[in-house]
DNA sequence: ATGTCTATCTATAAGGC
DNA sequence: TGCCTTATAGATAGACA
């Protein structure tokens, strides 16, 4: 019963820190879970380690697809900014282009997220707390600054089965498109800040918490 | 002091919930360190959020770099390895797919990092616990299993100027190409197999851990 | 907004099954 | 190996400086 005071080490014997790492992996969940909740931040974990014999999304495998999807999407979009702040003009054609390429995107990920659902029946996701945010906060989702966290699993172990969990989360297209607004919305408030290097990791973007999600 | 038992709800109060948000990030970053060290899990994340002024990478944006790289390689080990394993019953395409489809999750990260890496001479860096796996046990990182963490950071900042600051002449093409294909590729794990997504998350890899590295 | 304090809640190491 | 239990270390909300 924690009669000690934790030594912060390696622990040496197998199955303890085997035991340990499951404890405090769940632990971290929770934490994550309640951070998320509390402050309206989305986040999501990817986790293998030598413990377990799979590969853990958490709260799902779609949110982490979501997340990392929407991740890629704002760096894209920093990206375009940082080199057209490089150019100093814009030409008309080119913001056509872009909101086509924009609108286009969505198309893309509509139809994605669509695909993934059809088939998120058969797919093996093991939330940790599902209670905490899939259902719960799933429909909060969108305007929710992610968190990804990967854990690398490492486990000679071939050709198991794997469980099937569903966690479906319908995606609704009207707050997509709403995300996706934002995201152009905040490739912009940057163009003062001179130091490049803050520049880039300034990118900020519409954040849309909604308290009544069902908290 | 606690009196409350912490009501799992969304803060309304905008200042006590940044002050909650860092207190918990404080005290996640801090759950991941122990859980790193104790376990001989490696471990990174990335963080951005509405309520700080920076993406903040832990413990290091050098081993965020590291620990996505070793993630990446083991991805394709175990890519190849399942092209090899598993060619007899499912075919080669629909493996790549699916490898691809997580594969490219971390190339995304990749790609934004070593983008990142650019700049970064002109970058503020705060590493919470630098000390912890920074230092100690960089060396040890080889095999030991990751962790990435990433949240959004996001900022309520509607209504500026809307323009899409980007030439498309100025974009990568590869990288546009390769973020559509991602997101077309997705759209392909529906299909056939009931189970793919279970394979999806089947990868695994050798894992090395070295308890004699400095803990 | 940032840091400190402390009562209280929460996480969890050791044990036992 | 995996689940309970329980005593204690640890995290932290709210108050205040």
């Amino acid at each position: 019963m924690i009669r000690t005071k934790v030594k912060l080490a390696y622990i040496t014997n197998d199955s303890s820190r085997k035991a340990t790492y499951k404890k405090r992996k769940k632990g971290l969940m929770k934490k994550m879970s309640e951070l998320s909740t509390c402050c309206g931040i989305d986040a999501c974990a990817i986790m293998y380690s030598p413990y377990e014999s799979q590969t853990e999304f958490w709260p799902s495998l779609l949110r982490v697809e979501q997340v990392l999807s929407k991740f890629k999407m704002i760096l894209e979009m920093e990206k375009r900014k940082n080199m057209m702040n490089q150019e100093c003009f814009l030409s008309q054609r080119t913001i056509k282009f872009e909101l086509w390429g924009i609108n286009d995107l969505n198309l893309l990920l509509d139809e994605k997220i669509s695909n993934v659902d059809k088939s998120i029946d058969a797919f093996t996701m093991t939330p940790l707390y599902p209670q905490g945010a899939s259902s719960s906060s799933s429909s909060s989702m969108v305007a929710l600054p992610p968190i990804t966290m990967v854990m690398p699993k490492a486990m000679p172990k071939i050709g198991t089965e794997e469980i099937v969990q569903s966690d479906v989360n319908n995606i609704d297209p009207m707050k997509r498109q709403q995300w996706i607004m934002e995201l152009m919305n905040n490739s912009n408030n940057s163009s003062p800040q001179t130091h490049v290097g803050g520049n880039k990791m300034m990118f900020q973007f519409g954040h849309n918490i909604n308290p009544n999600n069902g908290h």
